[in-house]
DNA sequence: AGTAGCAGCTAGGAAAATAGAAGCGACCAG
DNA sequence: CTGGTCGCTTCTATTTTCCTAGCTGCTACT
């Protein structure tokens, strides 16, 4: 039987819940993106002090990734036109319902993925 | 006030669960690895099954991909040698455990990350 | 004044990830 | 024998991603 119908279990077969999965890891995945939710976990914080704290990426990505978390309504992007021009970044409901996933995919990771494994 | 001793809240502000975060990340954000997790799900698949399914894939990155899942313990690869050499791919324990955690942000893209928005 | 911090953006190029096509050995049906 | 399937691997071209480095403008401390 090498021709069992494959009318079935094509492209039916997955397609469950790749689709919405592809488009969330389409930013997700990008290079800084976790670590930046990470970082704005506990609080607000500006764009300098996230570049500071997060050490090892440089300002343009920061830049890029924060736009994208912006656009896709993660984070917030506050300005306040006080004398010095400050600005302070935090995360939004919808970027916070996200850190159970990630905390999740974190646990799984610190459970199976150990550290010293290739 | 605009020195606010910055000694602390740097380097340990992140760092938290973000180490895991992005080894999980590391390739679970590549591009179709997600998608071949999905189509795994079901049950164990050959290597041209799963690039039919998935469909849109070249078969060196589906290779690509398969390897460094296996390399990481998240799928097995299985060869049976009977006449016709048969060579099949499915989940570990490993890689079910995962399943839930991509469930999760599978879910969160389906609420909050409507199709329709760039 | 001079120095230093904050908030970004731009340009340019190197590096990595992808797609797509082709090739190889085996096997099975006609 | 010929054609089609399976399971990959290798090669090249293109796209995407990332990093380095510099620059503007404003405020505040010394």
């Amino acid at each position: 039987m090498a021709l069992e119908p494959p009318t079935h279990a094509d492209a039916a077969a997955c397609e469950r819940g790749d689709a919405a999965l592809s488009r969330a890891f389409s930013f997700l995945g990008k290079r800084w993106t976790a670590v930046v939710l990470g970082c704005l976990r506990p609080g607000p914080a500006g764009f300098r002090e996230l570049s500071r704290a997060i050490g090892g990426v440089s300002d343009s990505v920061l830049s890029d990734r924060l736009s994208e978390l912006t656009e896709q309504g993660l984070v917030a992007r506050t300005v306040d036109e006080g004398p010095p021009v400050a600005v302070f970044y935090e995360l939004t409901e919808r970027g916070r319902a996200l850190m159970p996933a990630l905390d999740q995919i974190s646990t799984w990771a610190r459970e199976h993925l150990s550290q010293g494994e290739a």
